[in-house]
DNA sequence: ATGATACAATACAGATCTGTATCTTGTCAA
DNA sequence: TTGACAAGATACAGATCTGTATTGTATCAT
């Protein structure tokens, strides 16, 4: 056996790809198999349905957000600066024709019925979203952690929804992303 | 004839519906026939395509949202007031299960190129939003009024993606969207 | 060498989708 | 009354989609 099957990664990137470009729904079965170069009942062997593929991306989202979000913030000394770097990053980031949204709301709106499994899955990444950035934003000394994380909250899935919206082409409002960031901190920590 | 046909609002209306509940791609042209009990010629009668029927929609979302907001902000004098006011009333909406989102960021996330028709009508209402708000910060005496108005474009995208995440459920972020949009315009309005 | 496994290729089943064709009914105007 | 037209109902064409069945080939372990 080859370690952890070439074919299956090679499945699972196409496929994330594709999800990410083009959208969920957009993406059929049989176009992952022939863009990877893998047969389609190989597919089926590793991922028994779409959705399993659809559940498997973005559960890799959420730990490459997860590990992005460690990485950026590691030289970050304060709870402030670790929440300054990180909407500095999404605002670089967003504001790129790389960036074709966030994989969660992405779902989210493509399957708007809460008991699908992918959406589940994007309201779980969201809600740890929240808390981390509410522990932040209490240790930065946040009057109201709740609301400055909520304020953060809509901020960054904003960005998101930005960079799906209008991709490399002019006026995207997420060049103002980090700088509003900074003025809701420092409007909810007075020790600014 | 009939004064613009009730078969063709009927159809409209059960469109709108759909397409805004469910998704545009989820909605089938026999599934908007069946649910209104019109016949599906009638519709290819009236909308030579589904696209074009997407496209009617959006262009009647647009009309629904500028005269709400021209409603929402009659009563506030000034340019602040009309700011707040709106966003109050969005934050009403955004935290309420009759929303699912914003038609176009939903649009824009279902058919993420930038050639598609719909994309196109999402991209124009966007931009007008923000011009309108751009306009209403430089008249409320903000510094600089593109960068207030880009930071409430992201505010308002991110409730409305917030609403179509949490559906109803707990821990809606909207929920401190009026206060995080006057925080905003009072770090941009020196004489707040 | 031989048997098990991984994989490709292809065809297929059954559902669903957009859009068209056909036929009938009902209504209104002249 | 008769002709024009709006509309319902139904069937259909052709494409596409998810998922399965089948067959053949190559590679690896024993």
């Amino acid at each position: 056996m080859k370690s952890a099957s070439v074919a299956k990664s090679k499945l699972f990137q196409t496929a994330a790809e594709l999800f990410y470009r083009h959208g969920y729904r957009a993406t059929g079965v049989d176009t992952i198999a022939a863009e990877s170069g893998i047969g389609k009942m190989t597919l089926y062997r590793y991922y028994p349905s779409k959705d399993d593929l659809i559940v498997a991306y973005l559960r890799d989202s959420d730990e490459v957000f997860w590990s992005g979000f460690e990485q950026i913030t590691a030289g970050a000394t304060t709870a402030r600066d670790k929440l300054l770097v990180f909407f500095k990053s999404l605002q670089d980031y967003a504001t790129t024709p790389a960036c074709y949204g966030c994989p969660f709301l992405n779902v989210a709106t493509e399957y708007p019925d809460g008991n699908y499994a992918g959406h589940q899955v994007a309201v779980a990444h969201k809600q740890a979203a929240r808390e981390r950035f509410r522990a932040l934003a209490a240790e930065a000394g946040a009057a109201r952690p709740e609301a400055l994380a909520d304020a953060l909250h809509l901020l960054m899935d904003g960005a998101y929804m930005a960079a799906r919206l209008y991709n490399g082409a002019a006026g995207n409002p997420a060049a103002h992303l980090a700088e509003t960031a900074r003025q809701l901190i420092d409007a909810h920590c007075p020790a600014g």
